[in-house]
DNA sequence: AATATAGTAACTCGTTTAATCACAAAAAGA
DNA sequence: TCTTTTTGTGATTAAACGAGTTACTATATT
């Protein structure tokens, strides 16, 4: 649970897609990419709560940031602005000055000197970067075997951004056709661009599910695909998505209410891949209709 | 002491810079920017440390990094592969299930997959930049006051990396000279590029301090510099650099030998600002013979 | 049914980190 | 100069967290 859950759900607002509206037709109702949730929270806070998240400890963390605001300042300076004892501010310099977020000044009272915020968040970056493509490259050479999902079995993905990644993965191995229901509450930019690769690359698709507004939106976004009314009312209470790419993946997700509010609903997906799956095997039943016999 | 603090000193190792080596002359004698210090252990371990220094828990890196090599398996699989008892790799499932690195079937026994290395990368470079921007935005948002560094003071940097980086600060706001000794060691591509940028900016540089051969190339390739010799010898044993921007900002460093051993050399810097900075007006007189008067 | 394996949950131990306290050195004020 | 306040350092306590272990139930396997 340590994860960003900023609880909140993507309502179906609309946002126009940048850079893809034609001039005069009706406005977007795409949902964005996901909402940050850091608003209404003082910025003193954030900065706080992402230092510590980057490693800092929380005295380290305050004592920049305070420090920041001042600009310079004493250990007693930054212990009136900040949470920070007095006595323990000198560690927490001790800690940032070796990680070159702030200087010093070797008198008494000493003084302390924080580096610009915009350098800061470049010094970060740049770590940051650097450790990411360490990772990268040991976890590349580490990788040897085919990474092939099984024939059989069933996988659970949870999070709507889980979903939505692995939906997109999807996406990219189709060949030959793409069969896509959704709610519209699901269908995020990121959803509309893979499909889009996809079409490009002569992927046929199959869109149902969403109102009809949204509808006419995608299709005009994504060259050649064609929509179906689904034979089943698809907007029950916990609807999520339902796909199936090349007859042989599958993906079925619904919204569930986590806890006790009923505002908190998050999504809940099983996968399966290979001819010979199970999930696949029904998927493809249900949807033989729509399929092309081989 | 929990920075990555690789003790590797950067030696003389000559590196050409990178499309700056007009063809037939000699190679490069800059340093590089940093060591990454990586190779020489197992991608495994790399791996796992850097995932642990991304926020997992050890058993969570190392059960990740374990099925990432496995593709699929059990509990029991993990737990032969890693050092992770075989009872807590369900926590550290949980754990990555939550951060969306890895998708369970729900089954007896459970089986694991973990999503690509490549994926996985991406995954993290997304987090993390979502991460550093609300850092960004919130720490911009609260500095109100200009960060004007005091008339009086002398402030202390340690490490190479912060003093560079605060070097080439002050290189960003010369408006007419840059004085700059230093030697060899000292002289990363960065230093250059920043010299650069202002020389083309219409500031002139003087620098001296290096050997003759890395003379010349940085004469090279900052347009419009001009070296002067040093009066006194430079080059001791823990000589550093020394810089003076526009008679008004300097900084000095020095290489002190940190711990035991004698090649464990650590930089240490002292900067100060300011017409009347009591710093700033010792290394005018020192270098009063080579400034304009005013 | 008997045995082995899988999954859950509780607990112990050690380390880390937040928070407090005691004290000597140094400034500031009288 | 002597007193009083502030400053820096070190030690100490208490709480939190994480790693590692164990016990026990549920589920497969024979």
């Amino acid at each position: 649970m340590s994860y960003p859950s900023t609880g909140t759900q993507p309502s179906a607002v609309s946002q126009p897609l940048p850079g893809a509206c034609q001039p005069g037709h009706t406005a977007g109702f795409l949902v964005q990419r996901h909402d940050n949730m850091d608003s209404g929270e003082n910025p003193h806070d954030v900065a706080v709560e992402q230092l510590e998240r980057l490693g800092l400890s929380s005295y380290a963390a305050q004592t920049f940031v305070g420090l920041a605001s001042l600009g310079t300042g004493t250990a007693r300076d930054v212990s009136q602005v900040t949470e920070v004892p007095r006595t323990r501010v000198y560690d927490a310099i001790d800690e940032l000055q070796s990680r070159g977020l702030v200087d010093v000044q070797q008198s008494s009272p000493k003084k302390f000197w924080s580096i610009s915020a915009d350098t800061a968040s470049r010094t970060f970056r740049r770590e940051l970067q650097r450790r990411t493509e360490t990772l990268q490259g040991a976890l590349a050479e580490l990788e040897p075997t085919e990474h092939q999902s099984e024939q059989r079995g069933v996988w659970t993905v949870d999070g709507q951004q889980p979903v939505t990644q692995r939906a997109i993965e999807f996406f990219e191995t189709a060949d030959e056709e793409i069969v896509y229901m959704t709610v519209d509450a699901l269908l995020t930019e990121d959803i509309v661009a893979g499909l889009r690769e996809a079409a490009d690359r002569g992927v046929s698709i199959e869109l149902a599910g969403m109102s009809t507004a949204v509808r006419e939106q995608v299709l005009e976004q994504v060259p050649g695909a064609t929509a179906f009314e689904s034979p089943w009312a698809w907007s029950d209470a916990s609807t999520g998505r339902l796909m199936l790419v090349d007859g042989r993946t599958t993906l079925v997700s619904a919204l569930v209410t986590r806890g006790r509010a009923s505002d908190q609903r998050e999504e809940t997906a099983i996968w399966g891949e290979g001819k010979s799956n199970s999930l696949v095997a029904v998927l493809r039943t249900v949807f033989s209709w729509r399929l092309d016999d081989e």
